[in-house]
DNA sequence: CGACTGACAGATATTGAAATCTGTCAGCTG
DNA sequence: CAGCTGACAGATTTCAATATCTGTCAGTCG
């Protein structure tokens, strides 16, 4: 975190910008503190960012795209459309879970990140979306799945899961059962996908 | 609202806390302001609920029961399992968002109250899920569902459908497409369910 | 005697003055 | 001249003094 003389790019501001939510939490991080942690004005990352809020739904943004870039790679994997469906269920649960036991103030900064951000959320849930029909997509053409319209349904299972992985729930992740009930759901959903022969 | 001579019971005091809610909304309703309105002291009100907790747990737990009170005919009705279902869980979602829509402050203010109850709320859905519960043990006797474990399945429909009916969702529940999101979710889940001959 | 009152201590909420922050921009600097 | 600075106006937040509220209880009243 050493102010570097490196030219001040949107990226590293960007870093910055992280850090300070880490340290600050998300009510009290100032741009002020983003340009003191750099080493620059304030002024500065005016520059690069035109408002504070814009600066924070860049960083919203990174931090979603992570999370869908992580699953991308079970959407590609090379198996039976099904299993594909429940571990991607399964990885994106997993992930939630994992990020907000592991560091719950962390967790909570993002979650006020993410409501203010409603236009970056809907990009990220759409694309987790798409990922979900093509597996779906899949399903239906090895003859697995029987859905007229993928994406709908695609919507519909991402909706029903959203218990484990909404943040709103976070809370009740570390509940006892709670396996138990994600196991039952997806069951559910996946049994109401199936070509019924 | 007249401060009338009638004796001081339980009942009335819960009125007069339901309408003080209602006027003040939930972080400036105060005890004294509720005693003010019947007309006594906030000590008489003291008699009756140990704690402000205790007043707003028992206003929360009233309301509560009203909406489980609505649903219970549905369970009941005189209908084919897979009809009652789909009915029992429309009926829930239509009851939530007209609440939310008519009345959007007195709706915020029984979130509110709901989020710090969380003992009344746990009882509420445990019974909510009872009478879904009811419903699918229904549908396997007549051998439309093939549920192993009917309390389960009813549990995993409960969530899996609470985007449309979790107070936390509100304020998407007017969004065009929610219509069409809840006919899918539902279809799902009762194809699902359904027995696979 | 049992239901109610009202004064009280400690906890919580409100208020307004002072401090800080956001966003701009004229001017500096390499 | 492109990128940065720092002073500034208006908006927002902080903080401490002040007011209100919660919960108790000795005492009043019918």
């Amino acid at each position: 975190m050493a102010p570097t003389s490196e030219t001040l790019t949107a990226e590293r501001i960007l870093e910055a910008t992280e850090e300070v939510l880490r340290r600050h939490g998300p009510a009290k991080a100032t741009v002020v503190d983003v340009a003191r942690a750099l080493g620059v004005s304030h002024g500065s990352v005016y520059r690069h960012f035109r408002t504070k809020a814009a600066l924070r739904e860049a960083v919203t943004k990174r931090w979603l795209d992570r999370t869908s870039g992580q699953l991308s790679g079970i959407v590609a994997a090379d198996r039976v459309p099904e299993d594909r469906l429940r571990e991607w269920l399964a990885a994106l649960f997993a992930a939630k879970r994992r990020k907000a036991g592991e560091d719950p103030e962390l967790f909570a900064t993002y979650t006020v990140l993410t409501d203010e951000n409603g236009t970056a959320v809907s990009e990220h849930i759409t694309d987790l979306e798409t990922q979900l029909t093509r597996i779906i997509q899949a399903g239906v053409e090895t003859g697995d799945f029987a859905a007229t319209d993928p994406e709908a349904s695609a919507r519909a299972v991402f909706q029903a899961t959203g218990r484990f992985h909404d943040p709103c729930y976070a809370r009740e992740w570390e509940e006892p059962g709670t396996e138990a009930d994600f196991a039952a759901v997806v069951d559910l959903l996946v049994q109401g996908l199936r070509r019924t022969p």
